[in-house]
DNA sequence: GCAAAAGTGTTATCGCTACACCCATGT
DNA sequence: ACATGGGTGTAGCGATAACACTTTTGC
């Protein structure tokens, strides 16, 4: 095995400006939003568009993705997974950019306000995005299709809500992606029979008076569900 | 706008190799088989490795990978996606090097053969994968489980067999993926059901005396199943 | 006491699973 | 004539979908 540092070979070869961009999700108890921003750097600066950087040579994807989110939201720990790469050679006015896409779920109500308008961001409802600079409408696009296949089958909206939710907040999020009305006894006899939540003796007020138990996920018991051949579908 | 070739902005970020990797599928009536490569360049020279390259300036990384594909199986039109990037700092001894993997699927049948044996290719069962240079064993690991679910959900099998083929053909490589028999008539039923196949009225003698109807995959067919709010699920 | 959301059971229907025999043909 | 894989139908079961009323409590 070679171990020098720089093989002879990749020295002949093209070198390339890699970037990544997070499509952020967020829930608002109503809607799916997303997060927008107004570019700092041109080209395109004022226009709105996906947060991004290039990424720099001491960290992967990933952590390139983390840190943006991180600088922008003031959230660590958040929920990140890459969409896809962007690589059309005229796709970016300014030179030729490979981008690579990544999806966000986080709990708005987590949000760092202050660093969120520090960067001139707002939040859009998923399905009324406006105009993005250069393919990041497409990323959007992809994004969100990516987003409701996933939610069928992996439990990621629980990202979306607190650590503590109602059934009836979970479900307002599966009714946003599918757009259309869901039965509220069979939602909760499915997500029920499942059996990966925990359900705490405390209730959420702020949508009801009488109140609605709050609960939790358990990965633990996920990983059961899993083990024993089930899958989740919903 | 900015329509200027390079923007000052860009031209103070580091660049970085950028390389496409290829994990064929291919299917011969009895087990999934992956397409391997003994490495020609240094570093790892001679190790078995997926088929892959550098990118260069006039492609994006679709047709690049197109492009990999087409040197070295003597094919056009493979189907082919991406799978993910592969992006750790260290993962390339030679230099730090991003990686996008794409998988393929392709018909053995037609495959050039000469072409194969000129870049040393071999096929490999899929569940018998050897060790494999830097992280292309993570690769084909993740590429596999990529396709067991994709297979379930989307028509994408019909790639791995000739145009006209025989729904036994088919089952079988279902069986490969579940590693597991299929009741033949539930199987046939489902995929008759969905009616999104040409039944010809030529037969394949190749593995039973009485021989078994040939299919044509119908993309009409198919496109008019999900309109209808369809799903494709095996 | 009333408005508004939370929570609860039952029935009909549909789709999936399990299962066994006849058919066509090459040797 | 026999061995081999191709092709067909049905019945039982489990899961999903459709449906309406009671409970709690803040105002």
């Amino acid at each position: 095995m070679n171990t020098s540092n720089t093989t002879v070979e990749y020295l002949k070869q093209e070198k390339f400006l890699v970037a990544v961009d997070c499509i952020i999700f967020g829930f608002d108890s109503e809607n799916i939003k997303l997060l927008l921003f107004k570019r700092r750097v041109e080209p395109l600066k004022g226009a709105l568009s996906l947060i991004g950087s290039f990424i720099k040579n001491d960290l992967n994807l990933n952590d390139s993705a983390k840190m943006v989110l991180e600088e922008s939201t003031g959230l660590k720990n958040i929920f990140l997974k890459e969409l896809r790469t962007y690589s059309d050679i005229t796709r970016d006015p300014g030179n030729r950019v490979i981008s690579v896409a990544h999806y966000a779920l986080i709990r708005i109500n987590e949000l760092d306000i202050e660093n969120v308008e520090e960067h001139d961001a707002h939040w859009y409802d998923f399905n009324d995005i406006p105009d993005l600079i250069i393919d990041h409408k497409q990323m959007v696009d992809d994004a969100i299709n990516r987003l409701r296949d996933e939610a069928r089958r992996e439990p990621i909206c629980f990202n979306l809500l607190p650590k503590e939710f109602t059934i009836p907040q979970l479900q307002a999020i599966y009714e946003c992606f599918y757009q259309k009305k869901l039965d509220s006894r069979n939602f909760r006899k499915k997500i029920v029979s499942f059996d990966i939540l925990n359900k705490t003796t405390r209730k959420d007020k702020t949508s009801s008076k009488k109140g609605a138990f709050l609960y939790v996920f358990n990965k633990r018991k996920f990983k059961t569900f899993i083990a024993k051949g089930n899958r989740f579908q919903l």
